[in-house]
DNA sequence: AATGAATGAGCCTTCATTCAT
DNA sequence: CATGAATGAAGGCTCATTCAT
């Protein structure tokens, strides 16, 4: 995946690095698809390319593995999103394009392969790892809400949405965003298209307009 | 739910049912504490009363008796809520307070225990089992969502709501509903006080009425 | 085989008598087609057409059932090829041809289901049952070869034959009947024709005879 | 057997053949004792000197550590008697003599425990794994016997036994030589003693050279 | 006496983890 | 450091056998 700027003098510690890289992506694919219990630490050895006590040199059980694997994974996720809500901060003069554009950015990163292999493999483990959901959330979902309760604090401020608590109008609006998306994905086991996927971001968005737009009455 | 009628003085076969369900029973408990692999059947057996070949004797294998006790309990589960969702059917004078003893009602049974250990067992065994999602999610979550959205479809034509499609206003409404909920619960992980659920059903029940809500227009 | 007699008026007993025949029936087959130890209990009962105590009810237990069974098999085959030897009492002018019948009828006996199957048990339990071997080939091969030993001494005394040890020349002709057989048969897992069938028992009396015939300087 | 010219500063690869070797070794005689069924793979491991999984290791499950284990005996077996039956190929001016050597000496082979174990393991799984007959008879029976009949087929050209079908004549000395030690060994579970094994060798022999000899006529 | 249901004991197999090279 | 090999611990499932009806 990244192995491939490495300068050639880069000697021991990069191949090192390369190498727990190596274990963590593989380690994320295998989990992915297998769930924790059913992972073996053998396949992920394979599709890593390394030998098994390779792995536990690295990472030092099986747990250990599993909980950076999942920390890496919300980070990265979260990057992409996190982005995608800056666009929030200049919403230009066509709030609702914009919002429909963040939406819809939002339900794509939601229906991908990465994005939902974590919160499958985070809401699968809550029992056995309870303390992963605070990790991980922590990472991704927390952090998204508040970037969007930031800018819906700014909107509301601008006019540009009625007066509002800023934080429980990011939990609808995201709810609104993912909700009916899981719930026609059937979390995830059915392909939605993307025609579905415009369509139901712009109802979220225009739901939440007509929620939080500023009022004729107020006008 | 079914043993309705029958007098104590039931039959021989009697004692079988008592048994099977017994072992359903706890075999829900345990797999929603421990989940579907750490869960031993031993441990179900003994929690049964019973010996663990006696489970067998009556679900084939582990995954067989995984697969009735998930299906047993969304039926469960399912009950309720369409209970609750009667009362939209005559809303009265007041749409707001009726509704907001739905949303409220529905909270709550979110936040119940078998409801959350549901959830949690069927997306946790996606992987294994995908079909299982169809199965729990049928008898539960689109039953739901398709019954909310006759009652929305009936408010809408007798003018209660605004012309709307009664589909999507229902997945809208549904995911205002919990989708904060399992924001502020982390997944079932944090304790979520009776005032903040109440706050957070009204406020569902708000966001949906000014999306949704007759308009000043008809008024 | 000993149900016969039994008058008609035999009420109760005669029920219990044909149910224990069946069983025992019932055991020989499935004994036959899975082995000792992975013949089930239960599906002896089911072939039986009883429920699985009354097995035990009749059997004490299964190596009990597993005993009787085979000593019954036992009796019933030894009666056939008794019967056979009986022949060999008056074997008329030509020796040769009344040799050549009883080696056939051995043979044909020898390749019966029942009989291969008895074999087939009674060595493969040998480390469990050893003594089960005295008691099966006591009723068999050992008595078998005790009457065409008694045949031959008559034979050899009455010139037919030259002077010989009749045990030795009745293994040793038995051994030319059955060898062959089994080598070519492979134990029983490829079927062998009849012409061969006869082949092999014409050539088995045609060395016997060819060593234990009356020698030329008796002529 | 095979492992003649290995230095003993045999390189790494050699614990494992070691260990391989160890326990088909230990599964040979356990199985011997036990039978399939109840041979524990656990009793096999210990008697080989390592932890069960590594008899996992090495051959993948109960079935193929079975199969893996026959297979080698038979090798092992065959060895010895395709040894003996070299001597025939120069008879010598006493054919009687060496015939009885290599009699007696199959008759030993027979009898001894190794033989005998793989006769009774293969004969008693006839019903669970068929097709292993045919391994081991193809790898020790047929191979005898196809040999022993280019031996005689040999005498009887140089003039040493009369014409005849050496196929025949090899499957009838085998059984003079096989048949009636194994009857009066009862299948091996009766000591046979020395002196009868002699006398049994010699009587097959004689009856095989007064059938098959060089007729008087021919002299 | 016959049966449906229950049980106790036991074994194969798996997999995370650790040595020794 | 990386690896091939070995292991300890554990769990699902089976089946002969026995109650209670």
């Amino acid at each position: 995946m990244a192995s491939a700027a490495a300068p050639a003098t880069g000697t021991a510690p990069r191949g090192r690095i390369d190498k727990r890289q190596a274990i963590l992506d593989a380690a994320f694919e295998v989990f992915a698809v297998r769930g924790y219990a059913q992972a073996l630490v053998q396949e992920i050895a394979e599709q890593a390319g390394v030998a098994k006590p390779t792995v536990y040199n690295h990472l030092a059980d099986k747990e250990t593995l599993f909980r950076a694997t999942l920390t890496a994974a919300a980070d990265a996720v979260m990057d992409g999103n996190l982005a995608t809500l800056e666009r929030l901060r200049s919403p230009g003069d066509d709030l609702r394009a914009t919002m429909n554009e963040v939406a819809h950015e939002l339900v794509r990163s939601c229906c991908d392969k990465r994005s939902r292999s974590l919160r499958w493999l985070t809401y699968a483990q809550v029992a056995r790892f309870p303390d992963l959901i605070e990790v991980v959330q922590g990472r991704t979902s927390v952090r998204i809400a508040e970037a969007m309760a930031d800018r819906l604090a700014r909107l509301s401020l601008s006019g540009h949405l009625r007066p509002c608590d800023p934080v429980l109008a990011a939990e609808q609006l995201l709810a609104l965003i993912t909700g009916p998306l899981e719930t026609r994905s059937r979390l995830g086991t059915r392909v939605v298209t993307k025609a579905e996927m415009r369509t139901l971001a712009e109802a979220a968005v225009d739901t939440f307009l007509r929620a939080y737009g500023p009022g004729p009455a107020e006008a």
